[in-house]
DNA sequence: CTAAAATTGTAGCCGTGGCTACAATTGTGT
DNA sequence: ACACAATTGTAGCCACGGCTACAATTTTAG
């Protein structure tokens, strides 16, 4: 049985968990957007993916940006760090593997979506390695 | 293929999400806290469960009374609400069903706590559903 | 080239969930 | 009863993720 302390330790991981949520969801957007048709990412291209002011997205950005994951210029794009890319590489395929998952679990194909997103930032390495591992078994 | 505009639903709804986990988690608590050996549900008890300050508690319990979920009077204890019963046992079945799922995966049981914790707020009905029939399968 | 449109920045507000410090209340032990 | 401990409340601060309104800049159209 897990003592007190325990317990409070996975409610802070949980807690800090969520401060880090943005980040990945913001990183993982703008490599989207990079290489996509758009070919580079400005506030305007997240103010519409995440459907929120342009206000709210500067002001995340720098956020982001003190912590070294984009780089920004006054009125220019907004480039990942060598930092963010792999943040954004690392989210892309746990998010893919979460997705995969839940539609091999028998979750039609929209709400796994909807699930996926608000689930994969809560994954740890072993739990994502167990998904992974239901995925590859169901796909022989 | 998603349009835009889903995309954008999924992530307000992933944040609408976020402001009920706080709810959820405390009425989960006060629900488990009643039924301990403690009796009753004050400030303390969830300050040291949740690992914050009193304050912290303070407010956020305000916030679950004016929402319905619970009543309190100034030094008294924490009492959850019809509502408030009805949200903790719905929570609680489905923390033990994401639990037990990902236990049944394979996943170790120290870290399937801490994945539950994080998970469970995001897991829609249909989800839900395939965790506890994936459960009941393994259990034959 | 200049004027209008689109984009981005800045100022200032809100609610939530954190905190410390201090005041008030309740509970306990002589 | 009275003092001390424990608990709870209040004041006031912070960062984050939201917003509107307005200013500045860049892009685009004429």
């Amino acid at each position: 049985m897990p003592t007190k302390k325990q317990i409070a330790d996975r409610h802070r991981r949980t807690r800090r968990d969520h401060a880090s949520e943005t980040a990945e969801d913001y990183v993982e957007a703008v490599a989207e957007i990079v290489a996509s048709e758009a070919g580079e990412c400005r506030v305007a291209n997240l103010a519409k993916r995440f459907d929120v002011s342009h206000v709210t997205v500067s002001k995340i950005v720098a956020r982001l940006a003190r912590e070294g994951l984009v780089e920004t210029e006054p009125y220019g794009p907004v480039l990942l760090t060598v930092a963010g890319r792999r943040l954004a590489a690392k989210c892309r395929e746990r998010h893919e593997t979460v997705y995969a998952f839940l539609v091999a679990l028998g979750v039609p194909t929209d709400i796994a979506a909807v699930d996926a997103e608000g689930i994969e930032h809560h994954v740890s390495p072993q739990t994502l390695a167990q998904f992974a591992k239901f995925v590859e078994e169901r796909a022989e």
